[in-house]
DNA sequence: TTGAGCTATTGAGACGATTCAAAAGAATCT
DNA sequence: AGATTCTTTTGAATCGTCTCAATAGCTCAA
C-alpha cells in the first residue's frame, strides 16, 4: 500500500499543507476545529509523518550512534542501557553498533552514521589514536568517546582503568601471591594497557617480591581467556602462577572455565579476578571478584555529554568526565589456606 | 562546521550536480578525467554523503529495525549478530531496539522504525496478538516475526518451543524427578505457555506418576529467577520439586543463585533445567543443561525473508520456517543419587 | 466606514540527492 | 562536408516536510 503523505491529508480535511504541519508540529496555533478535521484525516488515511523528509527539511536528526567493541559483552549492553534511558526522554532514538573490535567495521559504522546525519556519536574507539574520529568531529558530527581516554578534543566518559588495575593488583598481592598472571588482550586497546599498568604499579610497589607475568590473547572474549587459561593449566605446577587478573570478566569466565577442565581448583589452586562485573560474574561456577564500574552512568553521562554539546555548540566546553572504579571481592580470590 | 552538498562538489570540478551524482552512484559512466576531477573535490571539500536526501528521493531504505524483548539475554544478542552478518553483505544497517517486554516501548519503537521509513522490521512481539504489526504491514512495511508463532499474514521464523518444552520434560521424568517446577514468565508470552505446554504434556505423558507445579515471575530474568528460587527454597522439603525447568536461562541462572544462597545443591537437592543454551549456561555455578536452540540461524533466517520479500514484494509469498531445538545435559540436571 | 490589531491559514521556496530526457561533443562512415 | 552513431554531460523536476512572509478573516474602536 503506498504510504500517505502530507499533501493528501490536506485534501482530505480541505486545508493546506502548511496547515497540516501545523497541526504536526504546533497544534496549538491552529484553531481546534481545523485542528480535528486534519486529526481525522490522518486517522482515516492511516497516514505516519516521514521522519526522513523532515529530517532533511530541519537538519537535525533524533538518533545517536553507539558503537561498542563487543555487543556479546554485557558490560556494554549495560552501557547502552544507560543510554538509552536518557536518549528516551529526549525522543531520541539510540541505534547500537558493533565493531568487534576491528577497525574496519568500525570505520564502516561509523561511514554510515555520518551519512545518515546522526546527531552525534558515543564510540568505545578500537584503537586510541584515531584521526578519523576527529575528522569526524571537525566535520559537525559530535563525538562523545565512552569508556576511553580523553583527548582533549572532544567529551570523553571513562573510569580510570589504571586504578582499577592497580585495585585489583593490590589485593592479589595482598592475599599472599607471589606469581600473579595479566591476562589480557591488544595492548593497543587502551583499557588493557592501562589496567595492565595499574596491576604492575601495584606489583613494583612490592619491591619486586612479587612477580608478573603477562599473557595476551587476540581479543577479550570467553574464548580467549580460555586459551590463556589451556596455557596456564599446562604449565608445570612450580612455574604457574598462583593468581590471575583478567582484563575482563569476559575472559575471567573463559580462564575459570579451562581452569575446571583440567581439575584445578579456584580459588585454591589459582585465584581469578575480572574486570566489569558484568552480572554474570557473580553467577559464575565460582562467584568472580571483579573490578566493578559504573556502566549504566557511563551511558547516561556520555550522552548527557552529547546533549550538551548538540543544544549550544558555540557555548559548549569539552569535558573529561572520570569515575572511579571499586572492587567486589567474591569467592575466586578467596584467602588461600596456607600452603 | 558546514557540511558540504554535492552543489558545491559540482561547483569546484566544474561539472553539473548529475554528473557527480554519476560518479557516486554509476563511476562507470563518466570519463575518467571527470571522473577524477570529481574525486578530488570531494576529498578537498570532505564531502560526505547524505543518505537522508538520498533515501527521500530513492524511497528505499538500507536499515531494517530489530525489536527485541530484552536486550540484557545474550540469546537476542546472538539473534541480532545473525540478522547483522547477513545485512553487511547487503550494505544494509541493523539497529537494535528494546521493548524490555513492555508493550508501550515497543509500541514507541515501532511508530519510531516506521517514520523511518525502514526497509523493513523483525520483531519478537511482547504479546502474541498484535494488531498493530499487522496495520503496519499493512501500510507498507514488511514484518518477519521472529521467535514468534506464525499468523500466516507475515513471515516468521521460529524454533519449535513446544518440543523444547517436551524435551526438556521428558529428560527430568527420564531422570525420575516425580515433582517438577516450571518457573515461567507470563503465560501471555506464547514462547513460555509452548514451552509450559510441552513441558506438560511430557508429564502428563507418564499417566500421573508425575506432578508439574507451575510458578510464574513478572519477567524472564535473572531476578525473576531469583524470585521463585527463593520462595521453592523456603517451602518444607517434602513439599519441594526435585527438579525445575526454567523458561530461559536466565531465570535458570536466577535460580541457581538461589539454590546456593540457601545451600541447597545442584543437582542432588534440585536438579535444573534452562532454556537458550546461552553461553553464560555452560560457565554457570553449576553447569546448566539447556535446550539449545539456533540463535544465530534463526537472525540469518529472519533477514533473509525480509530481503527476499523487499526484493520481490510482489511475487512474494508469506513463509513460516520453524526449527528443531535440542537438549544439551550438563550437571545441573545430572542423575540424582538413589534415594 | 476605515483602520488597526488580532488570529488562522496559505503557498511558495528551501533541504540535498537522484533521474532522465535532451543537448552537446566526439568518433566513424559515406 | 555531412550524416550517423555513440559517449558524456547537463539541468530541471522530484521525493515529503517545514518555514515564513504574506494574506485573509475577524473584532473593536474611532
Amino acid at each position: 500500500m503506498a504510504t500517505r503523505n502530507i499533501k493528501e491529508v490536506a485534501q482530505l480535511a480541505r486545508v493546506s499543507v502548511g496547515t497540516v504541519s501545523n497541526v504536526l508540529n504546533r497544534p496549538e496555533i491552529v484553531s481546534p476545529a481545523t485542528r480535528e478535521r486534519v486529526f481525522d484525516a490522518i486517522k482515516k488515511l492511516g497516514f505516519v509523518r516521514n521522519e526522513v523528509a523532515r529530517h532533511l527539511r530541519v537538519g537535525r536528526s533524533r538518533t545517536v550512534g553507539l558503537v561498542v567493541l563487543d555487543v556479546a559483552n554485557p558490560f556494554f549492553v549495560d552501557v547502552a542501557q544507560g543510554a538509552e534511558s536518557v536518549a528516551e526522554d529526549h525522543d531520541t532514538m539510540v541505534v547500537l553498533c558493533n565493531s568487534a573490535g576491528d577497525p574496519g567495521r568500525e570505520r564502516r559504522h561509523l561511514d554510515q552514521l555520518e551519512q545518515q546525519r546522526v546527531m552525534g556519536i558515543l564510540i568505545t574507539p578500537v584503537e586510541a589514536e584515531n584521526p578519523w574520529l576527529e575528522e569526524l568531529a571537525a566535520r559537525g558530527t559530535p563525538v562523545v568517546l565512552v569508556d576511553s581516554p580523553a583527548t582533549g578534543l572532544q567529551c570523553s566518559v571513562a573510569v580510570d582503568d589504571r586504578l582499577g588495575g592497580q585495585l585489583a593488583g593490590a589485593h592479589l598481592v595482598e592475599r599472599g601471591h607471589r606469581r600473579v598472571m595479566f591476562a589480557g588482550g591488544p595492548m593497543s586497546v587502551k583499557q588493557v594497557a592501562d589496567r595492565h599498568a595499574g596491576a604492575e604499579a601495584a606489583i613494583a610497589a612490592t619491591g619486586g617480591a612479587v612477580e608478573l607475568l603477562t599473557c595476551t590473547a587476540p581479543a577479550l572474549t570467553v574464548a580467549g581467556g580460555r586459551a590463556i587459561g589451556e596455557r596456564v593449566a599446562a604449565l608445570p605446577p612450580d612455574e604457574r602462577p598462583t593468581a590471575a587478573f583478567c582484563a575482563n570478566d569476559m575472559m575471567a569466565l573463559g580462564f575459570l572455565q579451562a581452569m575446571a577442565a583440567h581439575g584445578l581448583r579456584v580459588p585454591e589452586d589459582l585465584a581469578i579476578i575480572g574486570y566489569d562485573d558484568i552480572d554474570f560474574a557473580a553467577a559464575a561456577a565460582v562467584p568472580l571478584s571483579s573490578v566493578r564500574q559504573p556502566r549504566e552512568l557511563l551511558g547516561r553521562t556520555a550522552i548527557d555529554l552529547l546533549l550538551e554539546e548538540v543544544a549550544d555548540p558555540e557555548q559548549h566546553r569539552h569535558r573529561q568526565v572520570i569515575f572511579q572504579p571499586d572492587l567486589v571481592i567474591r569467592e575466586s580470590s578467596a584467602p588461600r589456606r596456607d600452603p
